[in-house]
DNA sequence: ATTTCTATATACCGTTGGGTATATTTGTGA
DNA sequence: TCACAAATATACCCAACGGTATATAGAAAT
């Protein structure tokens, strides 16, 4: 890696946390040159503007959530195991998501209500990848008579994600990690019981 | 009503929507004033600080979802009926609360992770109550033998929560009503089902 | 009508925001 | 090891931020 690059990388690191935090207009210059030790002249020899540094964060913050969990589901084989494995993630890294600002898609979603096109358009992209990869997982298992096929696999992926943000939301605001916990055991319950057999 | 308290009133209602739209460090005074036609001197004449209009535009963001809501479930007697009446509310009021920036809850529990103090403190308090009125009419259905006395009140409360502020969030993100309008149905299926008779 | 007091507008202030032109340093290939 | 290019720091810029002291206008009481 040459050494820009590296640098680059560095900044979003140091800094992704910050905006999940403190949301794009909450995040300042200031706290990018604090975070990295670096001035604002470095900054922007490696990137363009602060907007291109907040959607690199977001990538990164998102990368950071599912980096270790698509290898995991692609480890099982069953479309069952796959969505237990998917939420079995949650539970074993809320911690780190709370310490990290929460769900970056959630903070960036209602962050960017207004103007920050691109961050926005990110956002609405990783919602669909992630809705797409349930409802994969869903199809798979209805071709092999995992599921029923008269599931509705959209509105079931829409529902799941709906109710894990919240439950973040929730459990992080109140400071009461169990609500996000006991909502995980409920989809678990939820979809062990709708797989035939 | 006084000038003063109309004026403020009037400054609360002109400025809540732009608060839960744009967050409290994206709102700015020249957006208040814009918006109010006032000047900042009859701004600050009215209010310590830009903090407590923001206090004050989250509580009336917050009525203004639950106004209505609060009669509506006190006119029905059983409890089914009385959490039917309140899902329903959101079938009716879906697009409002769109108009109005979203949910005022999720909004600002998001966006006052860091400082602001007084506003979070107001965020925790006004989900503890809203789950606390649910709570309280399950454990009124428990008493009528609606419901089996071994339904988990507290943890059926937050699930609830947590799925309607995820779906508004989904479905507001995603330009998606629909998510939210099935998920609420979702909801009135399961105590429909839940509940005895 | 005139006074009195309250509410609003005007005209400021210091600070910090995002951003940039330029100087300086630092790594790197000849 | 020296020159050159790339990366970082310095020193600025203007605009807009939140906030305030003071002047003006407007309502209410006499």
């Amino acid at each position: 890696m040459i050494r820009s690059e590296k640098t680059r990388q560095f900044i979003i690191e140091k800094t992704a946390p910050i905006f999940n935090k403190k949301g794009y207009v909450g995040t300042y210059l200031s706290d990018l040159t604090i975070a990295t030790g670096l001035t604002k002249g470095s900054i922007y020899g490696n990137f363009k503007d602060k907007n291109e540094v907040a959607l690199e964060a977001f990538r990164y913050n998102y990368k950071f959530q599912t980096e270790n969990i698509i290898s995991k589901i692609e480890e099982e084989n069953k479309a069952v195991d796959k969505l237990l494995a998917f939420l079995n993630h949650y539970k074993t890294t809320f911690k780190a998501i709370f310490k990290n600002g929460g769900c970056a898609i959630l903070n960036t979603a209602t962050d960017v209500d207004d103007g920050n096109d691109l961050l926005k358009k990110e956002v609405v992209k990783t919602i669909y990848n992630w809705h797409h990869r349930i409802v994969s997982i869903l199809l798979q298992g209805i071709q092999n008579d995992e599921f029923d096929e008269y599931l509705d696999t959209n509105e079931y992926a829409y529902r799941m994600i709906a109710l894990i943000e919240g439950s973040i939301l929730l459990a992080k605001t109140l400071n009461k990690p169990d609500i996000l916990l006991n909502n995980i055991i409920f989809l678990e319950k939820e979809i062990k019981q709708i797989s035939l057999e």
